[in-house]
DNA sequence: TTCAAAATGAAGCCTTGGCTACAGATTGCC
DNA sequence: GGCAATCTGTAGCCAAGGCTTCATTTTGAA
């Protein structure tokens, strides 16, 4: 309002994007935000289940470095959710919508280490990192890493 | 309890990393969340004050697609924490420490899109998934980045 | 100078996902 | 068969990050 920055301003340099279209990308990285733990449980679930034959709400907790109480309250959500069942004492068990999810899950996190690694990220980290990375990768996304890996020896 | 699954324990197929280090690595994913929405608002309050001359909470809740009472939520929180101050109807500025962290956080970003697209991806996706990615990007991992953008033909 | 539009910020509500503390059920060992 | 250890689950607390509503301030144009 002082200095006459119209040029500035009209000439806007391009270097961000549109309002709506920066407002849709973090919209999206929300959205992905939003179902992270519930992917991170119905994989590691899916895991304890194929590898020890059971999920109990305490090893889930250990395994997620959580306090049990917390890992039950979100199981609960889980089967709110219709990801998941559980008996008492017998432990949780993933519905067929729960394992469809582990299994794109599960899919996508190894594929994202894969590439990673290929990349010249040592196994662990690249292990560390895709815990995060994984929930943000989109399908397109994930199709080019997987064509990447084919292309490229694997 | 019942059926004698003792060897199958006992022998477990190693397919999951040991408790403590899965542990390890979910509490890190959630270390980085906690810091991403400051992230992502420094540096788009970096952005708009170099290319606009100015970052308003209106204009900053509009770009982020969140309703302006959120940002300004927000905002007293990068206050509280030493990231910004800010004058009413003259906008929010950045503290030393917040624009340190807002030229690495670009940084960051601009690599990850950039390997993301060397990858194959469309740049239109890179630039949405990255704004999720960046977030969970270790320093190994973006020293590798680098190294594999330097390497290979930018 | 007036005044309507725009921006600001406070208040209060919600859900998620953490936590601790406590109560109750089950298991499995002796 | 009993009992201690383990597991489960509830209750209640907290902060973050969403939201809407409303009051107030500032701006800028007429
Ligand atoms: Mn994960
Ligand atoms: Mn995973
Ligand atoms: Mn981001
Ligand atoms: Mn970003």
């Amino acid at each position: 309002m002082d200095d006459g920055d119209d040029a500035i301003r009209q000439s806007a340099p391009a270097e961000l994007p549109g309002e709506d279209t920066q407002a849709h990308r973090f919209g999206l990285a929300r959205e992905a935000q939003a179902t992270a733990v519930t992917e991170d449980y119905v994989e590691l679930i899916d895991d304890l289940i194929t590898t020890g034959g059971e999920a109990r709400p305490t090893d889930i907790a250990r395994r997620l470095g959580v306090a049990h109480a917390t890992a039950i309250k979100t199981i609960s959500r889980l089967k709110r959710d219709g990801f998941a069942v559980s008996r008492p004492y017998r432990g949780v068990f993933l519905t067929e919508q729960g394992r469809e999810l582990a299994c794109r899950v599960r899919a996508r996190h190894r594929l994202v280490v894969e590439v990673l690694t290929m990349l010249g990220v040592p196994e662990d980290v690249a292990e560390a990192d895709a815990e995060g990375i994984e929930h943000f990768v989109s399908p397109v996304t994930l199709a080019a890493f997987a064509a990447y890996r084919d292309r490229h020896g694997a």
